[in-house]
DNA sequence: TAGATTTTTGGCTTCGTTGACAAAAATGGC
DNA sequence: GCCATTTTTGTCAACGAAGCCAAAAATCTA
């Protein structure tokens, strides 16, 4: 009986290879149910990772998806649960770089998976945003979506993907949404660090450039600031404030603005690499030496600052690990797995050669 | 008669606004053909473009589509076609900044189209690469893939494409494949042009630091450049002409052997803008001033060569407008175009700050 | 060991769309 | 106005999986 039944299974494998190795299409879960003897609703089970599986007819079935390459058909799948498995990048941050760290990092979770990534670029400053992002919703059914900064602030998205019944992700400084659904970086913590390396090396007039105001980064990274500037007895002097963009060219226009100061700052604190980058050229302009001149910290930590001259200092977020761990945080939810505290990712000071003790 | 359809069809049509309102799932293709009063199948010619529907139905049945607010399911056509409508973007390009800049032309060129862009990261040092390739495309089914250097190059993953018989975009420096799979760069030119630049200065020892020898793009550079020396009457002097990986890290290892040799040169050409940035910390490391001191030209214009001090004089390719070539081609040989040229942008030559006349 | 109970398995339908082919409608020629 | 052609439209079965519920097998109980 138990050869009978390896020979037909043998001879079910040979023919099934043969015929698919011609290109006549992919195997799928009938013929695993053919060969295998069982049902496809069976086979259905085993895929699934149904507990009403007998461990026997289990591992027989596994045994013969594995020999036949059997790979199940993502697009019959989603017909059938009414949800794909693309997870959406929904992004509108000004700085690639921190983009591309953020997708090396979710692709780090999604090694393995079925999952795939596809990038949803959003501008908000888009009438039609809010019904774009809807349509999307409803059309590809994603499985999930990860919001970095600053759309994931966005309290309309938000209620977007509520209303569409869609999983998701938001990844801010402060706590915006329940543990299942945050990741939340200790922005403020980061200014403060970089206020008391600044204080240490002496410094007491410390201007910063900081983020546009509808940002929540910009608050917190700010007030981080300021706590640590209080720290050393010191205060920030409201002129020396200056808002930027996040972007490069606003670097260097608020760069340009502090130096046009009564008084000169000797270090300041960006809010971003991108504009702490964008300084450097104002500062440059001015004919200032780097750091001897003036020192810079910048935020982020993302790839430029490693290769600018001098090498920036700057608190680093994780932001690779960030994307991975949301994606993950994405995964684990629906796996049933209860959240019950958000995740903090807590900024490290990455010294550099752009600040020198004054 | 006529009254009487449109009422019908009001009717219908508030009828369904009604249920799909309270979330009964999407509107599908049998709401449109019931309201519309004709068949599914009628509905699906609209929706696919048959030349075979009376004008009369199309504007009709259109009309009704746009009214309910209907979108057809991509997983649904993917399964009844065989094949999705993601397009994947698989690269290995150690330049973050040229794959960034490429996703956003892709993404430029999807606008108003039901295509999705899933990142396809590839790493050739891992054995498992091409048979990770081929499950990708017998899984998920791809509708195309847009490939730019270097794997690009790679004649296995072509192999795989082909066999596959998905569709595919070659992006390179030499033409590798036919018109409607290839969208290629002018390299040699954007060398010569470099070369040309220097020699306009007055310099007269001019290095090179060229990208690996197994990337066709290092090749078409380097002779480019060769040829534009010739035309000044220079030649490459081979101890002038470093190797390095294309990446950052690379290009500061690079840029001191060359500050090694017994004599300096006035002058560098990096080939590629990464590498260009790695010689700055290298020539700033040695205590030599930009541009005074040395010239330095790049590859690509990617985002970093403007935000540099000084900024970098590059050999721009337009890299966000050829990912969307890439991207409209694969759509348009898919509609049946036939293409029967190349298509081949031209770098340009973006002179900023970091060479000076000698 | 028969019957009750629990565990496993299977059958049939559904998801939303397209393909092959058949049927109906429109058009043309006489 | 009738028949042959050509357009246009419709029917029904895929595509590859999962859901619902019933059936079969295994296990337990007395």
């Amino acid at each position: 009986m138990s050869d009978e039944l390896n020979e037909n299974i043998s001879s079910g494998i040979e023919e099934i290879v043969q015929a698919k190795g011609r290109g006549s299409g992919n195997v799928t879960i009938n013929d695993i149910a053919r060969v295998a003897n069982v049902s496809k609703k069976t086979v259905s089970r085993v895929i699934n990772q149904s507990p009403f599986v007998k461990p026997k007819t289990r591992d027989h079935v596994q045994a013969i998806i594995k020999e036949l390459g059997f790979v199940p058909d993502p697009q019959a799948r989603a017909l059938a649960l009414r949800k794909s498995f693309l997870i959406g990048l929904v992004y509108d941050n000004p700085s690639p770089q921190y983009v591309v760290s953020m997708q090396r990092g979710i692709l780090d979770a999604f090694e393995g998976t079925d999952f795939q990534l596809v990038l949803r670029p959003c501008d908000r400053s888009e009438p039609e945003y809010l019904a774009r992002m809807e349509t999307f919703i409803k059309q590809h059914k994603p499985f999930g979506l990860i919001l970095p900064p600053s759309v994931s602030e966005d309290e309309a998205i938000a209620k977007v993907m509520r209303d569409q019944n869609v999983d998701y992700v938001r990844i801010a400084s402060v706590e915006l949404d329940d543990p299942a659904h945050s990741i939340r970086t200790a922005d403020f913590e980061g200014g403060a660090q970089a206020a008391r390396h600044l204080t240490a090396l002496g410094h007491r007039h410390i201007a910063h450039i900081h983020g546009p105001l509808s940002f929540r980064s910009t608050h917190e990274r700010r007030s981080g600031f300021e706590h640590g500037l209080a720290e050393a007895g010191l205060k920030l002097n409201p002129n020396m404030a200056v808002e930027g963009g996040y972007t490069f060219d606003s670097g260097v226009v608020a760069g340009a603005e502090l130096l046009s100061r009564a008084t000169r700052p000797t270090a300041i604190f960006a809010g971003n690499d991108e504009m702490a980058t964008g300084s450097y050229v104002a500062l440059r302009k001015a004919g200032l030496s780097l750091p001897e001149d003036m020192s810079v910290v910048g935020f982020d930590d993302t790839p430029i600052a490693g290769r600018l001259w001098p090498a920036l200092t700057t608190v680093r977020l994780p932001i690779r690990e960030m994307g991975k761990a949301a994606a993950q945080l994405l995964i684990d939810v629906s796996h049933g797995k209860k959240i019950t505290e958000v995740a903090i990712f807590v900024p490290e000071l990455i010294v550099r050669d752009s600040t020198q003790q004054i």
